[in-house]
DNA sequence: ATTAGGTTGAAAGG
DNA sequence: CCTTTCAACCTAAT
């Protein structure tokens, strides 16, 4: 965790004078409760607004599965695209404009060139705590230290500042959502003063300045095929968004997400204002506050963790868990991330990716995800579990282990309940990575790396933290609960309208067998013109029996690492409080790193 | 060592 | 639409 950039209180930001400042936009996309903007426009008496299109996230990747670059795909980029025309307009507006600048390759040097060039004395721009752009950024505020440049970097797109948080709790990040709660507090109220002017923007010198580009001007080719979603980006739809969410003040009170629809495409069972946030066109602190006002109209509202301000909370919870914890986005290294031997790749990844797994429902979520960008946050949930830990295995019998009937559990209350007083054998750790070497569900990094790419709220602290709480990778635990790629829709949508929209030649399928459309006689699949393995794809795992199976590695895969036999860090003194009993049983091969540490 | 608690499972029963 | 059962996880707090 590096230190923060020093925070800077309205009343010197005020007083400081410099000549020239330049308000550099990255997230953020906004002119309400901008603290940077606003702390530009009060110290100087020429302000440029800046955006630098960044080579490294939007330069075409045709190799790509979709179009799009390597990081994003076209409905993203599209959703930046009019996020940046809007803000250009409310900066127009106020009689500025956005300065849209394109970076050969680097950002910050794009960045540090037009803070020489310019003659910027101050520099602002919103503190961001991505690892990537941590990285970007220490560039140019080396470079602005280097040039003596006063740097400006408040926290605004957070509710909290995730260092602070991760002070006030004693150094570490709260691992829990209760926790984070309690360390947390009220979050700051946003900056929310008038104004009816910028300072003008300063000579621009040899700069060219062009507008915001089109996305066809991009050179991701032809996109006439390209679904435009439903969403379109920038502050001022935020705005009006929000506002038609919270117009329904009952419904504002009586949010509870779990209770959510993830079959409702027509009118989400969700705010939808993620991609919003994610871009920083809304402020999570105004949008917050705003909810509190409806909050106080009404008798009675619901609480965090399920209440509508409960998911803000949600967010910078995932915030400040990232920004603490070194490795958040992968396993290997990853001291909070459970250590599974996933399987990198395979035939099963391209089907979810897809969506030709033969599930109608798993198929219509990666659909949506495809052509929309976005899809219910239970929707999410239902494609990480099949694709991690519920579906996605080959069926490979010959299990080394099972021949073997070793138990492996040191769990006492199994021992005292079922095997009182049989033998406990250990599954000793290298029979646990032959096993699981012919395993075939799939590392949740993957399926983070199609989320993150496709999806247009993308957001790397959240995204891969509900990846590692979906895989059972962290924070939550209970494998045993899988969702079922037929029932879970089945509850909230019978007649399976969210697979006909999203599955056009699933539209004739009867109700009786639109989940399962392999077990509709041929007659019927006659009927509906849609006949399974020729029209749509046979099923490519059985759920019964592939949930049951990963059921069963997960339990291995956890056992491996109460044992401490973790195999990236190979530090047990962290993963190991559980008791067992080892006494005369089989040893443990000689190439397991660590033995069982005994308690008691 | 024990216990309580955990945003979002499925199936069965009322 | 509610609750209970199923079989049972882990973590944090005590």
């Amino acid at each position: 965790v590096g230190d923060p950039p020093p925070l800077m209180d309205a009343a010197t930001a005020a007083t400081a004078t410099a000549a020239a400042a330049l308000v550099w936009f990255r997230k953020g996309l906004r002119v309400h409760d901008n603290p940077a903007l606003d702390a530009a426009r009060r110290s100087a008496a020429r302000v440029y607004p800046v955006f630098v299109l960044d080579p490294r996230y939007l330069r075409p990747d045709p190799a790509a599965p979709s179009p799009g670059s390597a990081r994003a795909g076209v409905a993203r980029v599209r959703f930046l695209l009019e996020s940046l025309r809007d803000l250009d307009a409310r900066l127009r507006r106020l009689g500025s404009r956005l300065l849209v600048l394109r970076a050969r390759d680097d950002v910050s040097d794009a960045v540090c060139a037009a803070l020489k060039d310019w003659n910027i004395g101050k520099l602002c721009f919103e503190s961001d705590t991505e690892p990537y752009a941590l990285a970007r950024d220490k560039r140019v505020t080396d470079f602005a230290a280097a040039s003596g440049i006063e740097v400006f970097s408040p926290v605004s797109h957070t509710l909290f500042d995730p260092a602070e948080i991760i002070e006030k709790n004693g150094g570490r990040p709260p691992l829990t959502y209760q926790s984070f709660v309690a360390t947390a507090g009220e979050p700051p109220k946003p900056v929310m003063e008038k104004y009816s002017e910028l300072p003008p923007i300063g000579d621009t010198g040899g700069y060219e300045l062009l507008p915001v580009p089109k996305l066809e001007e991009l050179g991701y080719g032809d996109l006439s095929q390209e679904y435009i979603p439903p969403f379109r980006g920038g502050e001022t739809e935020a705005l009006k968004r929000m506002r038609e969410s919270l117009q329904d003040k009952e419904w504002v009170a009586k949010f509870e997400k779990p209770k959510g629809d993830p079959s409702a495409f027509l009118k989400p069972a969700t705010t939808v204002l993620s991609p919003y946030l994610k871009f920083g066109c809304l402020s999570a602190r105004y949008f917050y506050h705003c909810i509190q006002d409806v909050y106080r109209s009404t008798k009675t509202h619901t609480k965090p963790p399920v209440s509508l301000a409960g998911q803000l909370l949600w967010r910078d919870f995932f915030y400040t868990v990232s920004f603490g914890t070194p490795n958040f986005h992968q396993m290997e290294g990853n001291k909070i991330c459970k250590q599974i031997p996933w399987r990198e790749n395979g035939e099963l990844f391209v089907a979810w990716r897809d969506g030709r797994t033969g599930y109608p429902w798993i198929d219509a979520i990666m659909i949506q995800l495809r052509k929309w960008g976005w899809m219910h946050h239970l929707a999410r949930h239902s494609v990480a579990c099949f694709l991690t830990r519920g579906d996605l295995r080959a069926g490979r019998k010959s299990l080394h282990a099972r021949k073997k009937r070793v138990y492996f559990t040191s769990d006492s209350t199994f021992s005292k309940k079922k095997k009182p007083n049989s033998k406990i054998k250990l599954f000793c750790f290298t029979s646990i990575c032959q096993l699981v070497s012919d395993m075939k569900y799939i590392h949740w990094e993957q399926g983070r790396d199609v989320f993150e790419r496709l999806l247009i709220d993308s957001d790397w602290a959240i995204n891969n933290g509900n990846w590692l709480w979906l895989s059972c990778s962290s924070f939550f635990y209970q494998y045993h609960r899988i969702y079922s790629p037929i029932s879970f829709g089945k509850k909230y949508d019978p007649n399976g309208d969210y697979i006909r929209h999203f599955i056009p030649v699933l539209k004739d399928m009867p109700k009786e067998y639109i989940y399962e459309p392999w077990t509709a006689p041929l007659s019927v699949q006659e009927k509906a013109r849609c006949i399974v393995g020729k029209d749509y794809p046979k099923p490519v795992v059985d759920h019964e029996a592939a949930s049951k199976e990963c059921r069963k590695r997960m339990e291995e895969a956890y056992a491996s690492n109460r044992l401490g036999g973790n195999p990236v860090k190979g530090n047990s003194s962290n993963s190991s409080r559980r008791k067992f009993s080892d006494g005369g049983q089989d040893v443990p091969d000689s190439s397991m790193s660590k033995q069982p540490r005994k308690r008691s």
